[in-house]
DNA sequence: CTGAATCCATTAGGATACTG
DNA sequence: CAGTATCCTAATGGATTCAG
């Protein structure tokens, strides 16, 4: 498993003569899936709802920088996406319900390790960045 | 290690209480981390070094549609994060080498668990979009 | 060969007002 | 309560040109 045969999976037209016109990198599975993990969102809302289900109202108190907006939309994509479900309960006034699916639980498993990292890292990293802007002003 | 608990963590000032005077969220790791490692190309540099060493215009061969630019400005972010490290070799004309450091490859561990889930269940992903946008049209 | 600088198009995301 | 719809700003990223 190198990486640059990774890298040929990931990117089915990297090769050494490049035919411009038959690149297409919309089947990237890395990029797709980074492309909607990486909105600003989306982990903070993984990881709440992978403790529990909550509501729409439960979610913004949690998050109290959000938009409803971004909250609404960000929700959408992850029900799209198949990470988390979306039931509404037909009482008066309406109230919804979301959780974690099945692959967003397969999901969550790789990525709260990286979630982890961050936070044990976090130190080294600014350190790193400091280091970096002091030399090279 | 709870879902609430996690959060406020990641957001220092996640709270019932919310001063909203006092949000200060640029130390959050998660965000911090993820802000850099979602752009576009970040993940496959990442690939391709942790592979081996490599120079500048191999990077730029080697994933054909990156721009110089991007190139440029993703490897220095990468670097200024102690991500990677940069040589300049004095020949003539200049070379210049990009490596993994000790804590990008700390780093890749848990990054390429999360790579290799998106591989595996790309399919998965794939048919619940499909499965979502043909019922709600 | 390895960039820096500039300009421009696209997108992500926030603020506000309105609805079943 | 749980959203839509509209407008607007900031950030990403590509194309092109110039430089050590």
């Amino acid at each position: 498993m190198s990486g640059v045969l990774n890298l040929k999976n990931r990117m089915p037209g990297a090769r050494r003569e490049i035919d411009l016109a038959a690149l297409d990198f919309s089947n990237c599975p890395v990029r797709d899936m980074m492309q909607q993990i990486g909105g600003k969102w989306s982990t903070l809302l993984l990881e709440v709802l992978a403790a529990e289900p909550r509501r729409f109202g439960e979610l913004r108190r949690m998050l109290p920088d959000i938009s409803q907006r971004m909250l609404t939309q960000t929700l959408r994509d992850l029900q799209r996406d198949g990470y988390i479900a979306r039931e509404v309960f037909p009482t008066k006034p309406p109230s919804v319900e979301y959780s974690m699916t099945e692959l967003g639980r397969s999901l969550y498993q790789p990525l709260s390790q990286l979630l982890n990292w961050a936070e044990a890292n976090h130190d080294s990293v600014r350190a790193a960045r400091s280091r970096f802007d002091s030399v090279d002003n």
